[in-house]
DNA sequence: AGATAAGCGAGACGGTACGTCCGGTCTTTCC
DNA sequence: GGAAAGACCGGACGTACCGTCTCGCTTATCT
């Protein structure tokens, strides 16, 4: 019948959360997250180690937890007006998406910023120690997909469906390959770490797949 | 100088060294690679803990080796004869790379076996695991692409100056950021479970590639 | 000043310290010292390692609590009320120290007494584990010594002083000496299992120690 | 039929025998008896474990024999002469024992030199580890009461012997505990560590034990 | 207001695996 | 065939964390 099990959120301590939340990051950055442990966070925080069990099934939870949090106290400071939670790009860059008409220079203009946000030391240690998470752990992966990945993905394929009634993108193309072919590449290279990830580079790949790779008549 | 500690590998088992390898490949398969020990991999093989750890580093460490000897294997039984090092394809699905002139085409078969491969469940937990380590670990990350991807990549880079050399890639295009164009998109989709990968993907991708997202005049 | 490690012994459980006590009690009777680990009693207790670790600095301190309290449980047994910790004897077996008036008699209960507890094959392989222990490390030794063998030679001391007023001891005799002119044999035949120990071998003792090797005008 | 183990000993090589000896004694003495190890021993000695393996059955064995032949070797060259193995004392100190006619002043000169012997800080080490390894282990105490006990004692109960048939002990006194009544305390008192062992000790030993506890008519 | 109960800091507990060390055996290469 | 060298299997060591489980203590609501 009832639960026996499930907490009172309405009772939750929102100074532990907090607490906790801040260790997690903290030890992840300063030590990475094979070496942070769960007992390391609830020391860190001063928090019995409960706490944490208590609210979050693992670790990889607590710090998918966290960096959302993160995510939207920086998007509010930026933005100045807190945003909807669907809304929350991964680092709080992009309060919405460019639409300069020129669909070149504007894809330019976010993955430039995505590649910011991808070489910031701070955001590298625990994005990558999710993405890994989430590789291994279907679960887990499909809500970092879902939380983090998906609702700034919808923004690509959102201007790229307008430059596609715009006439600026072929018919036939898939918005969603396409942002494929967009982010693929960065993500590659930052994952693999086969070559640094520039500026440069995201240009040549807007270039890229917006020319085609074969010449044109 | 001396290494002071180094083992004398020509005392090396044989014997233990397979059974290592098959008892790490078996346990990843069977039960994953975070519940895979170093321990259980002992026990599996047969072997004492310390057979282990003379040899090798880390758990991953242990898994790569037996991952590249079970690609040189694979790729010796499909080949009939061994093949060097540089030229074992990750999974063993390609002995070379075809040219038959139509590079949409060539392209197309290729990453239509690598589809296959990504989607082979026993290489599957394997190469996750290994992929994700090697995220989370840039040390691990480097001899993972060294040893496994770049040889692969390789393979993609020669076709494409080929293609280019033939006039059939515009001048301008870097070959690497064309195979990234062509590979990234793959691997995102495969890694982060987005959306299912199959063979029409593959075709998708390599005509948008090529073709590129803009109208032709 | 303060320990900054030290666990607190409020919320030590004791159905696991009673359960280590009789695990390593066992052991070491079924298998000797030697072949005794921390793992096995641990595994027999039903206990996690580290609780041993946690309340024990080592095999022997965990064995001589477990001998302390058997021997506190044996007296309390024996005795109907539970004594205070120095009066326990090592294997519970004199209540007090009789003084009949008959010094040698006397005597001869006692020692034959000792020899019994030395003859007992449950107590022999933990008192001998326990002894040889002491012999080679100092600190343990100590502590054996001042916890076991003291609160019992005490008694001895006692008696032979009475013995000394009543003038059945010389008074230049040190009652400190006597005591280890009659338990010394005792111990080095016991220890060095030259001869068999017997209360035949006892009396021996009492009697030439009582009386000199010289004779008497 | 052949034995199929047993070395021969005909080829063994002295220089591996005795540098093993060397290395086990400074070992023990260095870190004790706990801390040594074959290993260490072999490698101090620079020498194959196996050559350990194939001539000893344990460490306590090795030390056994190292001890044995560093009796030897000192006995040899306080006397002049080597004796025969038999006479060896333990630590090479009595080439005989006194007999001046007055047993109380002979019995003092030796257990002062055996007080000595037990205080002398290079042998202690030694002597302890296999005494206590000796009371766990009956198969070796035996050997060690044999090889380096007995010898010793015999000549005491010769000594004794010869006082009794001179008058000058009680004729119903067994030499025997005689002996052990004069041996017993030192080894107590220097096993057990209860207090200091002096020169004054042995002498208080043999008056009491010569006296008796009860006065004398 | 007092009772009830939940979250909380703390940390002991039964466990699992770690990475190291050593015991004893086996194998290889030299002498 | 003994000896130096050292890899091997096995297994205990002592440590670090896991996730669960009590403890009192502090709130915070509900009679």
């Amino acid at each position: 019948m009832a639960t026996t099990k499930a907490p009172d959120a309405g009772r939750r301590s929102d100074r532990s959360r907090r607490a906790i939340h801040d260790a997690a990051l903290a030890l992840v950055t300063e030590q990475g997250y094979r070496r942070t442990t769960i007992e390391g966070i609830a020391a860190r925080a001063g928090v019995g180690k409960q706490t944490i069990y208590r609210w979050w099934p693992s670790k990889a939870a607590v710090l998918m937890d966290a960096f959302l949090d993160l995510a939207g106290r920086t998007a509010e400071d930026a933005g100045g007006a807190p945003q909807p939670d669907g809304a929350a790009s991964s680092g709080g860059s992009a309060p919405g998406f460019p639409d300069t008409g020129d669909l070149a220079a504007d894809l330019k203009t976010v993955l430039r910023a995505t590649v910011d946000e991808l070489n910031n030391p701070v955001l590298e240690a625990v994005t990558r120690a999710l993405t890994a998470e989430g590789i291994v752990d279907a679960k887990l992966g499909a809500e970092f997909v879902q939380q983090l990945l998906d609702p700034q993905l919808a923004l690509y394929v959102t201007r790229l469906r307008a430059a596609q009634e715009a006439g600026h993108v072929r018919a036939e193309v898939d918005p969603r390959i396409a942002l494929e072919l967009l982010i693929g590449p960065l993500m590659h290279r930052w994952l693999l770490r086969t070559l640094p990830l520039t500026h440069a580079y995201a240009d040549e790949v807007v270039d890229c797949a917006i020319g085609g790779l074969t010449p044109r008549a």
